[in-house]
DNA sequence: TAGCAATTTCGATATTTTCCGATTAATCTA
DNA sequence: TAGATTAATCGGAAAATATCGAAATTGCTA
């Protein structure tokens, strides 16, 4: 009985939306700074950082100060909420996880400096218009 | 690759709710008929009728149809998606949880025309007004 | 067929969530 | 210190979700 439901469903619901799923599988290939988060997945700063923040409220990730940049990454697996590693399966298995991951390889061979002015304009695409 | 971002985001919102996450952990108790779980939760009957369409969709329960009752159950493992094993395992361990399994055998013991006939006030109870 | 009884669907409102540009905060560098 | 740059927060409009009583549906029973 190590909680209370309603910290479970927080914890679900972290989870339940499809930017911050993707998010979090492209975090499992390693640790990114939040602008390169951006940049792969070609979304709003502001957005990745929202996203950012409700995964770390529901201790999925953790952050490190480097200077400006704050790198992110999967929380270590001692303190990992139960749920993790099952969902990190569940999702490393899905074909827009494994681009995500591919091109983040490609972003990593970019310094960031130059990485991040180069002006990312992440087109805003619409994350509901899927053929459902 | 089996499914889609998408789809996985739905089946973790169909989880993301204190209702519904309750009424699957209950369900791994054993099969019950909807009435059984509106009286064992104490919750208005359509909430409950909408609560288990969402399971059923998102492919977490089944149900079998005897006369005028439906009762539901926990989908066979065979056919179970990958996250139902290790969310019942976690949802499992909760009081409240394991409080609703405990009055659903109070419940069993009932004969079902008594039980549902007996006019369930099930107090509209908030909830949201948790102490957060 | 009439009348219950169990469940689902509907309707309407209230609440929450989503999304992203603009602003602010923090930190580097010249 | 001024200027630039990265990230977080704010604002607020639009969309989605939750909730539960009332009405509709389905199927039993007399």
């Amino acid at each position: 009985m190590a909680e209370d439901l309603r910290a479970l469903v927080e914890r679900l619901k972290a989870v339940s939306h499809p930017l911050r799923l993707r998010v979090l599988a492209l975090l499992e290939s390693g640790e990114l700074c939040v602008c390169q988060v951006a940049e792969v997945l070609q979304v709003p700063q502001s957005s990745v950082s929202e996203a950012l923040r409700e995964l770390r409220r529901a201790g999925f990730v953790v952050e490190r100060k480097e200077g400006r940049w704050v790198f992110v990454s999967v929380v270590p697996e001692k303190d990992a909420p139960p749920l993790l590693k099952g969902l990190l399966a569940g999702a490393g298995s899905l074909a827009e996880v494994q681009q995500d991951r591919a091109r983040a390889q490609e972003v990593r061979a970019i310094s960031l400096p130059v990485l991040c002015s180069k002006v990312q304009k992440a087109v805003p695409v619409e994350h509901e218009a899927g053929r459902a």
